[in-house]
DNA sequence: CTGTTAGCGCTTTCAG
DNA sequence: CTGAAAGCGCTAACAG
């Protein structure tokens, strides 16, 4: 008695079976031969080679993870897509990424905390290869859910303290805060307000370099901060710029802690006739798309995020691949860029 | 004799198993009760989802994907994240899809035909449970390609004929673009040019529109058309404004394909000393982020590029799910923004 | 309505 | 350096 015929599930796809057929070797060897895997003779890696070529053959990824425990994804978190900032960064990661085989998950948080949670464990189920997130602060069980992934992460945007064994690829957002505040005062501006939305970590490192340059200046002054904690945006700079020219005794200069911000309170001063710099100085954050363009061009710091994510993606390749890795900080640095509204 | 004694390779994850185990029942059992596929006993689906509840069980996505042969993964198809108009787009297909349980890959084309389809193919090993693509435009062998995946796939932005039999959320961006020049004209305009970079499908639809306008106006001049093939950017909008302004006879309108360009152009203005829209009018399209911030605030086309995402979502869901879907084609319609720019 | 059986296509483990 | 066997965790197919 035979056993009843049964359809073939099979889904048409060229299998590693088929090119070991082709190749007339065992699968096993083919796998090895195709992923450079232990040393497979030269002869047969060839063979492999042309065999799989022929045939038109791509390993399924759903199968490779499920016999590896590992996919091809890499998980990428990052606050907003609205913001260009992280638009540019993506890119560069992408960039890397793709060209070496992985595909990328990306997850916007929203700058949430819960959400980033969220996104994380949907995203972990896939057994993503590595992983990508923006910035160094986050809760605990958060931070204890990366860790028990048992995943390569790099960290970006930020730099982490040489001994906490973290791997990131960024710059010092207080530093750069703190230079910005110094250039200001360079240019005689004595009441300088700090305006800031969102407020996420990096704004508020920015925050704490411009209190260290103000307060060694001796000019710190409480009332200068304005903090707004709704989202960033063009409208929301002129809004606040509004809100600052109206405050007695006057300011002289205003550092938005980001270009949008500050794009939208250059518009406001056109509106409202304030001339920039004489009657009031600005400056950004971010030198995003455009700040060249406005009138006049916004003074700002440029963050190289093209860097920051073209290394972070190397530095998890090599970290997925085992390799070792050179410093497990790198720092991209950042550049003032002084331009006529300051 | 037995079998030589082997390591398990078991992950320490939470399986099926597990979960049948606890409830008492069959794998598979608790594969249907907890997809809702078949009818499964209410009294078994309330003692299997309180099982795999209390033991915080999450299907494997790689194991579910080789042996359904789908995926949880909707690819989506986009030329560029620096354009705005898409990042909305996302965002919006994005809080859509995820809440149902699928996970967006997205891949940025950059307008090129061959990215496209190289991602096409890199995205479709992963069985993706379905498309979203940008236009309707591309190359046969691409076209091809989406068909032999046997995939639901949505067009987003455009419409198609209502023959095609193409599932699509859009508008016509060619009624668009006339609508637009219809009021340029109304306003007493005559000489308006149309200034475009890119040179999309899209683009090409609102030139179209743009032409049919005018030559029923009987005001068709070729030379009022600039078309720029470099990428759309606020500083190309500048560029292209000192060009056209200085075209003899003086052109009275310009009417830029996206509004990163017009915003661009209204910046050269204000740099230029050129009045708008005494000396030229000004209008954009898309209605992208700070158009109405702009000094004066930018005429244009809103797109309700939310809606499009959000539409096309629900309706791949739809057809993922194979529900029947009312209409393949919505149109979304668009919405005339008159501002002081024009 | 529930279960048994046999894979999906690949890689790990253990032998040669 | 190569291979055989045994799964990874799940669902499709075919009964009962």
């Amino acid at each position: 008695m035979t056993a009843p015929p049964r359809r073939p599930r099979s889904t048409g796809r060229v299998t590693l079976d088929d090119v070991a057929r082709a190749a007339d070797v065992s699968p096993i060897t083919v796998s090895r031969a195709l992923r450079g895997e232990r040393a497979v003779d030269p002869a047969l890696v060839a063979r492999v080679r042309e065999a799989a070529d022929r045939l038109g053959y791509a390993p399924d990824p759903a199968a490779r993870a499920l016999a590896s425990r590992r996919s091809t994804h890499v998980a990428v978190l990052i606050p907003m897509l609205s913001n260009a900032l992280f638009v540019d960064l993506l890119e560069a990661v992408q960039s890397t990424l793709r060209p070496a085989g992985y595909q990328t998950l990306i997850g916007v948080t929203h700058y949430d905390d819960v959400e980033e949670a969220q996104l994380l464990r949907e995203q972990l189920l896939h057994r993503p290869a590595g992983l990508l997130v923006t910035g160094l602060e986050r809760p605990e069980p958060t931070r204890r859910l990366i860790a028990q992934a048992g995943v390569p992460v790099v960290h970006l945007m930020e730099l982490a303290e040489p001994g906490a064994g973290l791997h990131c690829v960024g710059l010092s957002q207080q530093a750069a805060g703190e230079a910005m505040t110094r250039h200001l005062l360079d240019r005689g501006h004595r009441r300088i307000a700090f305006a800031a939305a969102q407020l996420d970590t990096r704004t508020r490192q920015r925050l704490a370099g411009w209190r260290q340059a103000m307060q060694q200046a001796g000019l710190h002054d409480p009332v200068l901060e304005w903090l707004n904690p709704a989202p960033s945006s063009l409208a929301l700079g002129g809004v606040m710029f509004e809100q600052i020219i109206g405050q007695r005794p006057p300011v002289d200069a205003i550092f938005f802690c980001n270009d949008d911000l500050a794009q939208g309170a250059l518009l406001a001063a056109l509106r409202r006739g304030v001339r920039v710099p004489q009657d009031v100085a600005v400056a950004g954050f971010n030198d995003l798309t455009g700040s060249d363009q406005m009138v006049p061009p916004l003074t700002t710091v440029r963050t190289p995020r093209a860097e920051v994510g073209a290394q972070a993606a190397a530095m998890l390749l090599a970290l997925m691949r085992g390799e070792p890795v050179a410093r497990p900080g790198v720092d991209v640095g950042y550049e003032l860029v002084v331009r006529g509204s300051s």
